[in-house]
Formats: structure tokens, C-alpha cells, sequence
DNA sequence: CGACGGGTTGAGGAAACTCAACGCATGTGG
DNA sequence: CCACATGCGTTGAGTTTCCTCAACCCGTCG
């Protein structure tokens, strides 16, 4: 895990993150100090009940946020992509509520958490985007609960193909750097059983996999396998 | 559903909801109209796509929160109890993600959504309010999510009947307004299978029963199940 | 080389669902 | 008042879905 100091205001992800309300000016003024961080797949952002005192935004890259029950079983709480914010809990909470490790080689800005807090009660621009993203964070677990509370295993795992290739539009092969048990951990199956409906959509040429690659050569066939047909008007 | 206009300044509820912040004078300079709104079981806030006018809190009662599926099934995405908000999306999006429909009588403070933005560009300490408002939803989302992604159908219900239990404390009694597709909906399981195991808890003497009103009788035994106490071996 | 982790496959069993029937309240129209 | 429909809860039988346990393959790494 590398880091330096970095430029927020030549940021390609400028106008997508949560100073995206503020100019020139006011950017320069805020003497936030932002960290550029590098890292790969396995590295560990915070555990669980660490003390919180970053906030991170993925510029590029994939980060999973997990939980573990009692009993030892894993669950993947939210997968983050481009633009995800994480760590923010920390804001209102001491302590982290989940491990955030990461799963492709990625690139993070990192804040300091007390830092941003005082921002946040000046600028209220501010605040109001983050709250923003708390919300749309809110909104896919929501879309989550509904998958695991509504959907057989098939039907999950064909959504959930269908939305990681949303998050890459106009890719052919799609980077996928899920294993077997992350997918299982993710949609609340086991790893035997999401290894079965995988191999099944790739003998129905549903799918193709290499290498960590994930081309999808039948999104129609997925489709009504999730339940949902293409593109009928939204009400 | 009857209303009629409410005065915050006296609302026992002042010190939790998102102007605790404010003081007497604040307050009182707002010009927030706000609805007092008195309903029972049944009545439906709103449904998935009207058009986002108004906010809730919920001073007295429960409310759920429900999303269908395009197969028809339902599935409740949470459980609202007394100081929770609802409607608050429509600060973002321009029509509500679900229904609102209130399962036991309820009183309910009504704002007008468009009145609330604008307050909450002025005073960070309600944006800051309500988005720690968002931040408490989504953790008890992703609460939810571990429920449904890693526990078996009784460790769930057990876990849901302490955690409402959590709602009413100092009561022996508990109000207890969810029919039993109402569970099935919240757990993610068939109506048959939670009556099973509801008729199980009973038979073990776990719980007891009556006319909307449930009583605890063994946490102890239900927190096993629920697979809260550190790995006892099951028979 | 052997150990190991990820993926696949099979067999058997457990968990949960579907379908159907029935009891019991409540409500409605004749 | 009865006859009847309706909706919720319960229970049973049979089936599907999913899990567990185990074996095996394969590439990587020490």
C-alpha cells in the first residue's frame, strides 16, 4: 500500500466526488489534506472495530466491505466500484462496522476523518453530498434485501451478473475478480452451489470466464432468468 | 387519516427528532408547517412512485416499508417504530422507492418536503440530523442483510423477536402487529414455514400469543437460537 | 516434489417451499 | 337469523432447492 499526497483539484474524479459542489476557490481554501493511495488485491483498508479515522473514496478498482456472524460465517455486506465512498460511518461511529479489503488493484483518496467532520458543519454542500451517498448506499442494500429476501439462488446470481457489467459499460469482457466464495458470501449461497449455477450458464453459453474476466454473451437469457425483461417501460 | 397542524415546540418527541438541535428560538423562526396526522392499521402514507411531497416521523405506532417484485411477490424492506423517519428519499429522488403502509394505529408528524430542503441548505444541524437519520437506516439495512444472507429460517425469527422486543422495553406485553405474510415477507420465507416454527416457539414455551400481543417468555432460549451465544452445540 | 487454495462434480440429506385441506374468526347480504 | 364468502393461522404430504461432506483436478508456490 503506497501513498502520497494528492491533487484534488486535477482529480479526473473531481466532479463525481463529494467537493464536487464546490469551486475553484473554495477547493483550493480547504486545506484538506487528501492521501493517494495504491494498493491490491488481499490489502486490508480498516477491520472491524478498528478506530475510525479515514474515510476513503475508490477512484479505480474494487473493495469488498464484509461482517462475520458469531458462529464464523462470512457475509459481504456491499461491493464497492469507481466512485464508492467507504469509511464514512466513522463520522457518526467510533469504531468501523465492517472489515473493507480490497479485491482489485485500486486506487483510494483517503481523508482524515476529524478533518472532514469540521468541514462538513462549514460547508453545507458538503454534508448535503455526503448524505447523498449515504443514501444511494442505502437504496442498493435495500435492492440487496430484496434479492436475498425475494429470489432464488439462480435468479440472484443472474441480477447480480447483469449489474457488475452496468458498472463497466461498453466492455466486452468485464473485469471480475470475485472467487467462488466471495459470490457465495455475497448473495448468501454456498460456494458448491454458486460453482453449479456458474458452470450451468457457462454449458448454456450464458456466459464465458477467463482469468478473472467475465464476458456475458447472453444478457437476454440472464435476464429473464433474474426475473426482470429487457427494457419494459418503467412506469 | 385525520390532520391537523402540529406545534413542535411542545412535541415530546422534540429532543429526537432532526431540529433537536435547534433551540426554543430556532425553532419557533422556522415557519415549518407541520401536519400532525393521526391513522391506523392499514392505511397506506404512500405507494411506490407518487411523487415525493411529504416527510414523516413516527411518534407512536409501526409502519413498514414494502417493495414488490415484478413476480408479484412482496417483500418488506424495514420496520419502522416510534422515532423513525420515513419519506426522506424524496430529498433526492422524485418519487418514493416503496410503500408506506402503517400496521398498527399511528401518529406520524407530516413536512413538506420542499420546505425541508430549503431549511436544510440554511442549517447544517439538520442536514447533519438527518443524515445520521440515513446512516441508522442503513445500518440496520445491512443488519437485515446478514440475517437473510447467513441465518436459517428459525435463527432469524428468534433474532427478530428479541430485537423487537429491544422496542418496547419495561413492557412484559408486547404490541404486536405483524401477521404472519408480514413476517414471511420481512424474513424471506413462506407464510407456512413461519407459522411452523412460530407454533414451535410456542409449544416450547418460548413465547405466548394473544390478539395482537406477544410476550417473551425465554430470551435466554431464544437468543440461543439466534445463535447469539457463543457456540453451544445443538442436540 | 508436496502442500495448498480455488474450482468442479457427485451423492445424500436437511431445509424450505408448494399445494391442499381445515378451523376459526369476521363480515356481508338475503 | 342464517348462509356464505373471506382472510388468517395451522397442519400435513410431497417436492424442490439448497447445503454438507467428500473426492478430485489444476495451477501456484515453497
Amino acid at each position: 500500500m503506497q501513498h502520497k499526497r494528492s491533487d484534488c483539484l486535477q482529480c479526473a474524479m473531481r466532479d463525481r466526488s463529494i467537493f464536487a459542489g464546490l469551486n475553484t476557490e473554495e477547493l483550493r481554501s480547504l486545506g484538506m489534506e487528501v492521501q493517494d493511495i495504491a494498493c491490491h488485491q488481499g490489502d486490508v483498508l480498516y477491520r472491524k472495530g478498528d478506530s475510525a479515522r479515514h474515510a476513503y473514496t475508490l477512484r479505480t478498482g474494487a473493495v469488498k466491505l464484509v461482517k462475520s456472524l458469531e458462529n464464523g460465517r462470512e457475509v459481504i455486506i456491499r461491493l464497492l466500484h469507481r466512485g464508492d465512498l467507504l469509511g464514512f460511518e466513522g463520522m457518526q461511529d467510533a469504531q468501523h462496522r465492517h472489515a473493507a479489503i480490497v479485491l482489485a488493484p485500486s486506487q483510494l483518496c483517503r481523508l482524515d476523518l476529524a478533518e472532514l467532520q469540521r468541514l462538513s458543519e462549514r460547508l453545507p454542500k458538503v454534508q448535503e453530498a455526503i448524505r447523498q451517498r449515504w443514501q444511494q448506499a442505502l437504496q442498493s442494500s435495500e435492492d440487496h434485501i430484496m434479492e436475498l429476501g425475494a429470489k432464488r439462488a439462480e435468479a440472484r446470481l443472474a441480477t447480480f451478473l447483469l449489474q457488475w457489467a452496468e458498472h463497466y459499460p461498453r466492455l466486452r469482457s468485464l473485469p471480475f475478480p470475485l472467487s467462488r466464495p466471495d459470490l457465495a458470501a455475497f448473495l448468501g449461497l454456498s460456494t458448491e452451489h454458486v460453482s453449479r449455477i456458474m458452470a450451468d450458464f457457462k454449458r448454456h453459453a450464458f456466459i464465458q470466464e477467463q482469468r478473472g474476466h467475465l464476458e456475458i454473451l447472453a444478457p437476454q437469457s440472464l435476464a429473464e432468468l433474474a426475473g426482470k425483461w429487457p427494457d419494459h417501460k418503467p412506469d
